[in-house]
RNA sequence: GGGCCGGUUGUCUAGUCCGGUUAGGAUGCAGCCCUUACGCGGCUGAGGUCGCAGGUUCGAAUCCUGCUCGGCCCA
């Protein structure tokens, strides 16, 4: 269902635009590559992607997503999405990551793309770079060791640690600068046993105090917190470990041995040298490899970076500059671009993903670039097109078998979207009015997209941000299949349609906030879909006669009442529509059209309509000129919510007159100003409040509705407020069945009208 | 640990930016009603110290401060 609320979000949205008159672009894309891909084909044929050849392992990836895009393409087109499909595309189809490559070369060629070395976390027994999303967090019994490490003065401080055999790479001592019992240690040399040498300590205020001793050594790398201590404190790195797993030449005597092993031989020798305090058993969380359960390494591998950072100031200025809805939004970009400490990390060890188009001269290791001419070019598959090294001639070749990181391909969407890099007026197109997106994704595809586009183009991608929240489920957590609080939207729409989920999607809460999947929010919806049309065949069967062009009526009060309700629902409306306030633009459809539409105004002239001979011909004339333009209106507003129903009705009433191929290609209402009159509306309040009051009366005196009154007597001190109600009298009297009506100029009694203390009235039945 | 969002009737939610309406709607609950569109309906009713404590103001759900409890994202 989360699609359905993303999608209903972006189609209203393009909807409406479209009956403003703007010719919208509305492209469709298929993200495919990325790890969740490579799990899926793992699992689905139960293979390993290291068992057969990558271009193997690919093809199946592709059978796969493509297996899935199909699925979801339907969903959209159930829904009712009016996506341009004309514009779709793939980003695993060469055609587009053609882009990708390109962009890199491009990039490269403005010396904002690197190499360099990087933290990454790393499996040693499937001796590959795992991604976050791969590791698994589980509960150990470890050790904690007590570790004395000596000061200047002969004096020493105890560290806790339960990876003693990192002691080699331990490049600082950390204590928390509120500690009053280390806080003068710091900025003061301390010993490193095993390691031996010194290392400074240094002030950390995320150092826990109450871990262990509350000092705390810093290696590179036992853990997370790690990594992030050596960049926010400049500190040099001693990696230990190889990839696969045993200690190497900077563990001094345990080189070659395995970690464990080398945690046993560090131990002996703390302990013959009388420097092990203590051990305590201790239960920590580890990270584990989610195939082999092998616990993960934190090492240093040569990365393909893009300059990210110098950019920040313009990503921050450009940000401000793009209107989120809702604004609160930007503030997650702007904290986010603040907060980066290392530059975009852009290089996957991965197979299902954009090719880097990049070798090296096995010779003179020379990097050879493709260029922009190449594209698309797998080096994995493909020697580059010169043949030879141009430094020194060689003719053998590395390729880079690293891939890029799926964001890259989604980072330049705008872009291509709008023709770049074929069609020459792509810029026409660009940046993109609207960027759609849910708000746990703004750190990454808002992000990315805004970076890369400055980089590439110097120019922001788009100039607003729509922001979705999260669907939960009835237990109100975020909806997922693993929470078992998941709804199928096949279920939904085989029960309920599409229109009804729409409004659901755009009612069910402010844009940007979550919303939880309610049956009862589908079926209201619904059950007002439904209202709609049986009041419109009520409206079609007493307009059969009506002739669109012929000569207005004179209207009552009660129909110019509604006419006037109408134009100022329709600004609300628009104005919620132009805010992307999609919830307030549902309430006040719906509310005007159940309670104003068709519990007042229809209950108050059906004595008209169906009875001429009594009313006379022209007040029957007045309710159907006030019917058919009303039902019009509101299905036209209704229109890009819920496409379907109105589109239904359109067709049956109005399509004859009108002649638009679609209610979906007709005029967006524009206000007609001089339908709306306070004072009109405030009488009709005052008739609506009268029939409110008889309903009450009857039902406090257990009469039918239909029940006469043969005698309504009503008074007010205010000569206005009686020419209003004299002026009403009739459709007064014919929607309540009232006999006699007198209207007195007089102080009030018997019963009060609610809201009203100077009107009170007597029923007689 | 950092950031963001939220706490409004039994439940879900609008309103908060820009202070003043009888705090709106839905659902649930109770009562009534065959009303020439709809009983898959209509009408009516009950239900709220707007998380807590201060402050600003003639006036606070709304602005400010502190606290508290949830949720999400990042560490």
């Amino acid at each position: 269902m989360g699609n359905v609320l993303n999608w209903t979000y972006i189609d209203a949205l393009a909807r409406y635009k479209r009956m403003r008159g703007y010719n919208v672009l509305f492209p469709q894309g298929w993200d495919c590559h990325g790890l969740p891909t490579e799990i899926k084909t793992e699992e689905t044929y139960k293979i390993k992607k290291t068992d057969l050849p990558p271009a193997e392992f690919v093809k199946l990836c592709k059978q796969l997503i493509n297996k899935y895009i199909t699925i979801m393409k339907k969903a959209i087109i159930r829904l009712g999405c009016s996506v341009d499909w004309t514009t779709e595309y793939k980003t695993m189809d060469p055609n587009y990551w053609k882009n990708t490559q390109l962009s890199f070369i491009q990039l490269h060629k403005k010396g904002l793309i690197y190499k360099g070395t990087h933290p990454i976390s790393w499996c040693t027994s499937c001796e590959t770079a795992i991604a976050d999303a791969e590791v698994e967090h589980e509960q150990k019994e470890g050790t904690l060791h007590y570790i004395k490490f000596k000061l200047e003065d002969g004096s020493h401080l105890t560290i806790a640690t339960t990876r003693p055999e990192l002691l080699p790479a331990c490049v600082t001592v950390a204590v928390n600068p509120q500690d009053s019992r280390y806080k003068r240690y710091i900025g003061k040399n301390i010993y490193v046993p095993i390691a031996d040498r010194s290392v400074k300590i240094i002030s950390e205020r995320t150092v826990d105090p109450d871990f262990g001793t509350g000092v705390l050594m810093i290696c590179t790398y036992g853990d997370k917190a790690d990594v992030k201590a050596v960049t926010t404190h400049k500190l040099p790195s001693i990696i230990l470990i190889d990839d696969k797993g045993r200690m190497n030449q900077n563990a001094g005597k345990y080189a070659g041995l395995t970690a464990k092993q080398a945690k046993k031989a560090v131990v002996a020798d703390l302990q013959e040298a009388g420097l092990l305090e203590k051990t305590e058993p201790h239960s920590q969380e580890v990270g584990t490899c989610w195939r082999c359960k092998t616990p993960i390494e934190i090492l240093e591998h040569e990365q393909w970076f893009m300059k990210t950072r110098i950019f920040t100031e313009q990503v921050k200025k450009n940000t401000h500059e793009v209107t989120w809805y809702p604004d609160n939004m930007k503030k997650r970009m702007i904290d986010w671009a603040n907060s980066l400490d290392w530059d975009w990390v852009i290089s996957r060890q991965r197979i299902f993903a954009t090719p880097i188009p990049i070798w090296y001269c096995t010779k003179c290791n020379q990097v050879i670039i493709a260029e922009p001419d190449w594209v698309p070019i797998d080096p994995r598959n493909e020697p580059p097109k010169t043949g030879k090294c141009p430094k020194c001639g060689s003719t053998k070749f590395t390729p880079e078998t690293d891939v890029l990181d799926t964001w890259f391909d989604s980072s330049i969407t705008c872009a291509v979207h709008a023709g770049w890099p074929d069609n020459k007026d792509w810029q026409k197109l660009f940046p993109a009015d609207v960027h759609p997106s849910g708000y746990d994704i703004i750190r990454t595809w808002a992000y990315y997209l805004m970076v890369r586009s400055l980089a590439l183009f110097d120019e922001k991608p788009y100039k607003s941000v729509l922001i979705n929240g999260m669907v939960l489920g009835t237990d109100g957590r975020k909806m997922s299949k693993s929470l078992g609080n998941f709804v199928s939207t096949p279920e939904v729409f085989s029960k309920y349609g599409a229109d009804a989920p729409r409004q659901w999607a755009t009612s069910g809460g402010a844009t940007g906030s979550d919303i939880p999947f309610r049956w009862e929010d589908i079926e209201y919806a619904w059950r007002f879909l439904r209202k709609l049309w049986n009041a419109s065949r009520f409206a079609g069967i007493h307009l059969k006669d009506y002739n669109p062009n012929q000569k207005p009526a004179k209207l009552e009060l009660i129909d110019r009442w509604l006419l006037s309700k109408m134009e100022q629902v329709t600004q609300k409306v628009t104005e919620a529509l132009e805010n992307c306030q999609f919830n307030v633009a549902t309430d006040e459809i719906r509310k005007f059209t159940w309670h104003s539409f068709c519990d007042n105004y229809l209950e108050a002239v059906k004595h008209r309509l169906y009875q001429p001979e009594t009313y006379g011909n022209e007040k029957r004339e007045a309710a159907q000129s006030t019917l058919y333009p009303t039902i019009y209106r509101i299905i036209q507003r209704l229109a890009p919510v819920s496409p379907h129903r109105p589109e239904e009705l359109y067709k049956i009433m109005f399509a004859d007159d009108k002649k638009h191929e679609s209610i979906h290609v007709s005029q967006w209402p524009t206000i007609q100003k001089e339908l709306i009159d306070d004072e009109t509306e405030k009488s009709g309040d005052l008739i609506v409040a009268v029939m409110g009051e008889i309903r009450r009366d009857k039902a406090e005196n257990q009469k039918p509705l239909n029940a006469p009154i043969q005698k309504l007597t009503l008074y007010s001190e205010d000569k206005e407020t009686v020419e209003v109600l004299c002026q009403a009298e009739e459709d007064l009297a014919g929607t309540c069945k009232i006999e006699k009506m007198e209207v007195i100029l007089a102080k009030g009694k018997g019963k009060e009208l609610q809201g009203y203390p100077d009107i009170h009235f007597i029923a007689e039945y």
